[in-house]
DNA sequence: CGGCGTCTTTGATCCGCATCAAAGGCGCAC
DNA sequence: GTGCGCCTTTGATGCGGATCAAAGACGCCG
């Protein structure tokens, strides 16, 4: 049998969160400007407005969404919703990064999923939950009532062709942790990640230039080994020896500083 | 560095289907007759009729549909996408099984997907394939050209939903899949993927009665090997393992008596 | 029939990663 | 400051599964 033990003692707080002792406040206020013209104040910031979900909305339906939606803010730690709990709400994340995990009985656990600003976060379709989400970092949230949203994508083709879109990538994504999970080394594994990551946290840095890029991982080890199917000693190891190759260069154990991105990406396989 | 022979020797030949030398047939012609007025002859049988894709779709529909579609047979072997490959058609799997591979340069080799009928196949609004598509058993397909399907789905919103819920559910299914070869042993990989084949094949052996069901396994050992992320003589030890323990009967290599799916159940985790 | 190729099983050995153990580093409470 | 807890690193050891090797089992073809 592999490693059974943990259930980690996270060092913040575990709360089943159901939006009660969350700061909160509602997004219906909107005021016409030039720019903007009747888009709600908080959506003009806010990277759904772009790239996600909400993209597929004109001023109008975004202030009508919003009389429907309530932004909330979790500490890293928290629970957001338990593997097979109820799925109340839907959410946009607005910040920081979520982890999606499952677990076995025995305390084995898997981090199926992370999701970074402007993801869509909750099963559709389904009453209960496949997976525990989880605020990997501090994290904020625009949440949606589940029915609320059903009835809009009913009216509104382009926000099922979003939600279709949105799918198919963390497909396309899962499908390729399936390739690293079952074929590569624990040395592969461990720079795919942080290549994931950085990639994903910072699109602009890993595209454009090859120059030095800089990140906080929002994962502990024992999340980076939970991702991995590793053990945190492993994680450890390789990325000690990352750092000796100086490919990559780690302060305060959170914050990593890649030179070269093309020869960690060497790395990964 | 783990495994890295391979590129399989199968025994079928490896034909890079693009719709020339199978046997094909137009399924345009309908006969109005009581019980199927109007739906073409050869949809009356198909699961996708039902179950699939083409449920969403009434008589008129689906005749309209047929002047697009087009009956292709493939052998075991036979790849009908490469890994990048440009897509041109996509297809509903009227028997038989599909797996879903990646590949590393060196190699390596992981199967991240089964298809089974009624399962769509192809990656809707990408040009170019994600995966190599293989037929792991005798396969027909119900092709229709990329444009046409892409087509058919503005028009339909019905038809779109049905691809949501396809792809949510693959996504279930990958995510299922990651906790088992990131966190299971090999004795419960094998269990598990039997299980998985033995509830996919035969939903209803498996959720009627608990009693005794047989399966000709679609996957080669190698098959299976890439499916979890193990090598071949990993794969037949295991097996002999469960035959051993009487789990499972092993007839004629691919071959599978299972007396109690429970007993089987009990050895995925 | 015998010979050959492919798939599968079985055995011996090796190695990568898990496991067990212990010692920093850092933040926080007192 | 000191003490405590958590996270992380590092070292020693063991085991599960990979690798290497070889021998059936079965189908196919001459």
């Amino acid at each position: 049998m592999l490693s059974k033990r943990r259930v980690a003692g996270h060092t913040g707080r575990l709360v089943v969160v159901s939006g009660t002792d969350d700061r909160e406040f509602t997004a219906t206020t909107s005021r016409l400007d030039i720019h903007n013209s009747g888009v709600p104040v908080l959506c003009r910031s806010c990277e759904a407005r772009h790239k996600g979900l909400c993209g597929a909305l004109d001023a109008r339906q975004l202030t009508e969404l919003a009389t429907h939606t309530r932004q909330t803010h979790h500490a890293a730690g928290e629970e957001l919703i338990g593997e097979g709990g109820e799925v109340t709400s839907y959410a946009n994340v607005m910040n920081g990064v979520i982890k999606l995990t499952k677990g076995l009985q025995d305390g084995r656990q898997q981090i199926v999923g992370l999701q970074f600003a402007p993801d869509f976060l909750g099963r559709l379709f389904e009453p209960n939950s496949k997976v525990t989400a989880e605020a990997a970092s501090d994290v904020d949230l625009c949440k949606i009532p589940k029915s609320a949203l059903e009835k809009l994508i009913e009216q509104n083709p382009a926000l099922e062709r979003r939600l279709l879109m949105q799918t198919l990538r963390e497909l396309d994504e899962a499908r390729d942790w399936m390739m690293t999970l079952g074929r590569k080394s624990a040395a592969e594994k461990v720079a795919s990640l942080i290549y994931l990551i950085v990639t994903r946290i910072d699109p602009g840095t890993a595209a454009s230039n090859e120059n030095s890029c800089h990140i906080d991982l929002p994962l502990t080890r024992t999340d980076i080994a939970d991702f991995l199917g590793l053990t945190i000693e492993t994680v450890s190891r390789q990325l000690t020896k990352l750092r000796r190759d100086k490919v990559i260069l780690i302060v305060n154990y959170r914050h990593l500083i890649i030179d070269d991105l093309a020869r960690l990406r060497a790395r990964c396989d």
